[in-house]
DNA sequence: ATGAAAGCGCTAACAA
DNA sequence: TTGTTAGCGCTTTCAT
């Protein structure tokens, strides 16, 4: 193995002028920096990470760590920060947490212990509670979660904002019956309800909703229960992708005309929203510009640890579609 | 922070013996253990990684390279590695190559530069074409692409007998102008055509089949083009989940009735291919047992760096429904 | 079973 | 601008 020695005697310098040429420092004369640089390529030198980790504390790695691996706003996410890390030849770990506080807490201490640059986290509600992020010795930035009094960075969707205008257009649209479906665990279904209770009330609407375990089969179940009770819903809304994906299971196995009986909308713009008969209206989550906001805020908190917190609030996008325009149909 | 001599004096005994426990390595007294083990909990004391890598010459850490982290069967995978890295107390590094070869090389880079202890990788065709195993100072395992020929560890799809097997159900329930549409780029794609071929030639039909750029909108317009053609095809095959959405739009915006005037199936059993109407035939690929398969493979090509090269061919499985079944609608 | 001590390869403080 | 050198914190040989 070639190491920094063999790179110095081969160019004729110190180790020194080696390792200020290979991390770019300044301080190097031209002449001896184009001999260190032909050393270093004949010899095939790559410098090793652990002993230069170990030396100068410094890692150029990032954490992130996201509660569904699976789910493709998550998977979004992952893909902008990792096309970000790329470009600024940072490296990822990148975690699932499957929504499990024990291997969150895992995934955390691994961060302590590989010495990250920073990290990029999407809370369990169980740590979003009581977050305190003097506990880390990385900068963190929250993504997807956050509760308005979290003093930490952060990007998030202003769901409030967006659950108010997917049941303004339902309403719009003339349905009233407007039944809510939100997942019970994590931070933004609560705030996607606010939303939705708000609008009904600016309506002067009577509301139901129902905290569901964020599963599809439980929405699916719930949604076939609604459908077939005394009073069924004109409309049915979701406030996540896989609640949304029960409920139009439920709705088409019911045999219940969409968008006419009721109607069906939600969040999160999955490429089977536009397959379906109706496509389904959705509210978009800009994915992409999360998780570049997200790695950008990190990567700026690490160059300057003192800053203010930042959190950036992004809007929401109504995408509308067939599910809910009981006019035009 | 804490370090290894604050815990061997804690604990009154040389740092050796610190070591020997904290590695979980025979040869200490039940005595010393428990003191060493009670001054660790203390002192809250943690290893430093890059000391004990940069000393020891391991990582415990696994790369895992794929080649589209927003395609659904990949994030399975990734899922799979992650949870069974997860029980092994080992960290991966997940990249997302994007179908670059030049990433993808630069991940490959990376992987030696972070010393990992083995790699599982999605190769790039032009990768796989002539990959040499011994250029690479880490066990290398591939996942989903492989040529007959590739002498590496290697966990596939049996794609010839899945294409074979979902073609032959379309001639038995009578479809016969049986066009296939597959990725042009990847190994897959032709390996499923082959099925494809022979399934029709001892059927005696003739065949067409286009290879096109995997994305969905090639295959929109792909098959848009065949659909208001002289002879249309009375069924449509994809050699994969995107391909296979592309058709789907295109015959839903024809309006051609599925499946009495053109049957639809292909690869990859997605969620939203039991949402649209009818549902849709595919093969499942048993992306779970391929992620743990590989990982598996990794570790055990670790422990014993000599053993036989291992290619395992996992069986995908039919699964029928709407969209091909003439007969029962 | 235990300890003393030699480095792993690199960076950065300091000297020149 | 350049070189010398002292460690970073740990593991592992080699004694005992």
């Amino acid at each position: 193995m070639v190491k920094i020695v063999d790179v110095a005697k081969q160019a004729g310098v110190s180790t020194a002028t080696v390792s200020r040429v290979i991390s770019g420092q300044p301080g190097v004369s031209d002449d001896a920096r184009a001999r260190v640089d032909a050393a270093v390529k004949a010899l095939g030198y790559r410098p090793d990470l652990a002993a230069r980790r170990l030396r100068s504390g410094r890692t150029d790695t990032l954490g992130l760590i996201v509660s569904d691996i699976r789910n493709p706003f998550f998977t979004e996410i992952s893909h902008a920060v990792e096309e970000l890390a790329y470009q600024n030849r940072m490296r990822v770990f990148l975690c699932n947490a499957d929504e499990d506080p024990e291997k969150e807490a895992f995934y955390l201490a691994m961060m302590r212990d590989e010495n990250v640059s920073g990290v990029i986290l999407s809370p369990t509600l169980a740590l979003l509670k009581n977050l305190r992020p003097t506990n880390y010795p990385f900068p963190l930035v929250l993504v997807d979660r956050c509760e308005r009094d979290t003093q930490v960075d952060a990007v998030v969707l202003d769901n409030f904002d967006a659950s108010y205008r997917l049941t303004e257009h339902l309403i719009a649209e003339g349905y009233q019956r407007i039944i809510f479906l939100y997942g019970s665990i994590g931070s933004t279904g609560p705030q996607r309800h606010q939303g939705y209770l708000a609008a009904m009330a600016a309506a002067g609407l009577a509301t139901q909703a129902e905290a569901i375990a964020p599963r599809s089969e439980r929405a699916y179940a719930v949604a076939e229960h609604l459908l077939q009770g005394e009073s069924p819903p004109d409309a049915l809304l979701a406030s996540s992708g896989l609640i949304l994906q029960g409920i139009v299971e439920a709705v088409k196995a019911a045999g219940v005309p969409v968008p006419v009986a009721c109607a069906v909308a939600g969040f999160d713009d999955l490429p089977w929203t536009r397959l379906v008969t109706p496509d389904i209206t959705v509210i978009r989550q800009p994915t992409h510009e999360i998780g570049q906001t997200a790695i950008n805020l990190l990567i700026e908190r690490v160059a300057q640890p003192e800053r203010a917190v930042r959190q950036v609030v992004l809007r929401g996008e109504l995408l509308l579609r067939g599910s809910t325009q009981r006019n035009t149909k």
